[in-house]
RNA sequence: GGCGAGAUAGCUCAGUUGGUUAGAGCGCAUGAUUCAUAAUCAUGAGGUCCCGAGUUCAAUUCUCGGUCUCGCUACCA
């Protein structure tokens, strides 16, 4: 394996339009820290680099739904998260911010360069445009009539209620959300990015030389890479963002994902005017970590981007993790469906390293997985307090009542004493491979060992018993028990800093290298140590249900607003509704659309005639099992092609807030055609 | 629809280059112990290794097909 002269370690840009939650955490930021921690204590040359990513669509959207500029928005969950992570002992070298002056330039820069060098394609296409705002408008500004579900608030790229993803022209009556008139379709240019000139350097360099990397991550890769790779746009029609640094450009932004890992690059200049050795100096080793969600972007555009501007490293690994579920539901900022950890700071002082301990015990490495409160109170209880914390306890109280917190001299040693002594090295090892190749979960566990070993020493060597008759003998006992609580100091400081500084503090230690971890000789005969507190306490059942029933609200309170959203519609006139042409009409045959998930194309016979209607209905309804059956349609609702196929009419469907769908069917049979009024 | 990842003990996960009794931690049961936050230590119970077929002397492991979960992507009311 390759040494290198110094470490670069990039955590993803959190998005500043809402507070850092448990996923996040357990995701990317968790991992990332213990991987520096480590690093740190080795003594090597490393930096940590993160920040906020404040550019993009959704931060304007939420601006102007809340009445403000986007700058207030991002200040504010910038300032929340920065402190939160500082808090929370995540320990960047730097934590900065994409809408300031330093990445701003070198964004800039970097596009210019890229520019000049005849990097980008120019490409012209037809987007809607706002004329009585005199701007383009990005798709999530664009709100119509969702075609499928009715929902008149559906956006140009995706109707929120039924889930469906659209395109702008889809949209029954569109209009801007920025002056309510209806756009039209306007020429504008922008760059593309060639991918797929890089695609064969990134094959090589994927499929290649990184075939070690985790399987989601290859394999994702690998899809992309199989699929063929498409030129893809870098700039984007809006005033919020890095302006495009070319003449005739006006109005026009860095598109966030170009945007947003130069951030990488442009903190790393905030925080040293020595950046380049990180960024372009091949001794450097960087590491991207990220979620599953950003595996495109950290393997293949930001790589292309960097190859394409020629003089910067490439990543050396990005070990992306899966999702965390929350008590068995996805985690969601918009449903309120999360662990805050600016609230668990609040809830739990003092308890970081409680949770940095569960989310990285039951981090989701190689698939999804689930937190859950009574988990996190196991793992506290039966772990942290149980191993760890009374191991430290014990040693620490004996020592204290039988030398006054002296460290006693270690006498002969017996086999027992030196294969416990031994295997402290053995500890470090494991954890040490276990972190370098990103198995963090697996590493953790190696370092509770050390506390297991020590609670088994103790068990077998019963020095309460051997006091009574051979007292020098538990000398030497308390004294290798002593030596183990020194080691753990070193071996899980990247898991638990805010813990082993405490522990360190109780046994008048400093701190060590990673290097004295597996010595036998950390305290040295009559070194004082002091009364100990407790390392971690229980965790009642009282703190867990509040937890609990504050999530148990929550989707409660998602539950009520999702029946109440739905308010009542504007009032229409009698004649509005009765241009409406609903009838009965029975389902004639039935068949799947091929190539399709939801399609089901449909002959019915409306009393007027026999017609055919494309239905998304196939997740709810088994085509052989309708056939027969009486609907309700709109029948003078205006031909459609859908799949290549003439929909003429829409069939009625219910649905409940979860988007199911079940037909509107009359309670007795009645003829075709019947009127419905 | 295409692609990727996953499915192993109650829970969270290892593992098997195909080969006798498939492992760990936590939970559970029993016993020991009392220095310690009723903590610890020992022992034990628990598994059609997602389903079906195939290859093989032998499949949890390889191949093919299917199911479920998650993600990416396409198409789409």
């Amino acid at each position: 394996m390759k040494n290198f002269k110094r470490y670069l370690v990039t955590s993803a840009l959190p998005y500043a339009n809402g507070p850092i939650h448990i996923g996040h955490l357990a995701g990317v930021y968790v991992p990332s820290d213990i991987y520096t921690r480590y690093l740190r204590l080795r003594g090597l040359d490393v930096i940590s680099i993160c920040g906020s990513d404040e550019h993009g669509i959704p931060i304007t959207l939420k601006a102007r739904k809340e009445g403000v500029t986007p700058q207030e928005i991002v200040d504010r969950y910038h300032s929340l998260n920065k402190k939160a992570f500082e808090d929370f002992g995540i320990s960047f070298d730097i934590y900065s911010r994409t809408s300031n002056k330093v990445h701003h330039e070198t964004a800039s820069a970097f596009f210019k360069n890229l520019y000049d060098k005849g990097e980008f394609i120019e490409r012209s296409s037809e987007q809607y445009y706002d004329q009585e705002a005199g701007c383009f408008l990005a798709d999530r500004y664009i709100v119509g009539t969702c075609p499928n579900c009715g929902n008149e608030n559906a956006y140009g790229d995706q109707c929120e209620k039924c889930g469906s993803s659209l395109s702008p022209e889809e949209l029954i009556n569109p209009h801007s959300t920025i002056s309510g008139s209806q756009p039209v379709l306007k020429e504008t240019k922008h760059w593309y990015l060639p991918l797929d000139k890089y695609e064969p350097w990134l094959k090589k360099w994927i499929l290649e030389d990184h075939k070690e990397w985790k399987a989601n991550v290859y394999g994702q890769c690998k899809s992309w890479l199989d699929q063929g790779l498409q030129p893809r746009a870098v700039s984007r029609d809006l005033d919020w963002g890095v302006p495009v640094p070319v003449e005739g450009a006006t109005g026009k932004v860095l598109y966030v994902w170009f945007d947003a890992p130069i951030g990488y690059i442009s903190a790393t200049k905030e925080l040293t005017p020595d950046w380049e050795k990180y960024w372009k100096d091949s001794e450097t080793k960087m590491v991207h970590f990220i979620g599953k969600d950003n595996i495109v972007f950290h393997c293949i555009i930001f790589p292309a981007m960097l190859k394409a501007e020629g003089s910067f490293i490439l990543p050396e690994n990005v070990p992306a993790n899966e999702f965390l579920n929350l008590e068995s539901d996805k985690i969601s900022t918009s449903r309120n469906w999360a662990v805050w950890l600016h609230e668990y700071l609040e809830d739990f002082p003092g308890k970081q390293d409680v949770l940095r301990y569960s989310l990285c015990a039951n981090a989701p490495e190689t698939k999804d997985n689930d937190f859950t409160w009574k988990d996190f109170q196991a793992r506290n209880n039966n772990e942290l307090v149980a191993i760890l914390g009374n191991f430290v306890n014990r040693t620490l109280v004996l020592t204290n009542n039988y030398y006054e917190g002296k460290v006693p001299e270690r006498g002969k040693t017996e086999p027992g004493d030196d294969s416990v002594l031994n295997e402290i090295i053995k500890i470090r090892e494991n954890v040490e491979s276990c972190i370098e190749t990103y198995r963090f979960r697996e590493a953790l566990k190696e370092a509770m060992n050390l506390a297991r070993l020590g609670n088994k020493y103790l068990a077998d060597a019963e020095p309460w018993k051997v006091i009574k008759t051979d007292p020098e003998r538990v000398k030497t006992i308390m004294n290798v028990a002593l030596q183990i609580t020194a080691n753990l100091t070193i071996i899980c400081e990247p898991f638990l800093p805010f813990s082993m500084n405490k522990l360190r503090g109780w046994i008048n230690l400093d701190k060590l290298k990673w290097e004295d971890a597996g010595k036998t000789n950390l305290l040295s005969t009559g070194h004082l140590i002091s009364r100990p507190d407790l390392l971690f306490e229980k965790i009642e059942d009282e703190a867990i249900n509040f937890q609990i029933e504050k999530l148990l609200s929550t989707k409660k309170a998602n539950e009520t607003a999702s029946t109440v959203t739905i308010p009542g519609k504007a009032p229409v006139t009698f004649d509005d509704f009765s241009r409406i042409d609903i009838r009965i009409a029975t389902i004639l045959e039935a068949e799947k659309v091929p190539k399709t998930n939801k399609l089901l194309k449909l002959k019915i016979d409306t009393g007027i005639d026999i017609r055919t209607i494309v239905s998304g209905i196939a997740e709810y309804y088994d085509p052989a099992k309708i056939i027969g059956k009486q609907i309700s349609i709109v029948a003078n609702l205006e031909p459609r092609m859908i799949k290549g196929i003439e929909s003429k009419g829409m069939i009625l469907m219910a649905e409940d807030k979860d988007g199911k769908l079940v037909m509107v069917s009359p309670s007795d049979k009645i003829k075709n055609g019947s009127m419905i009024k």
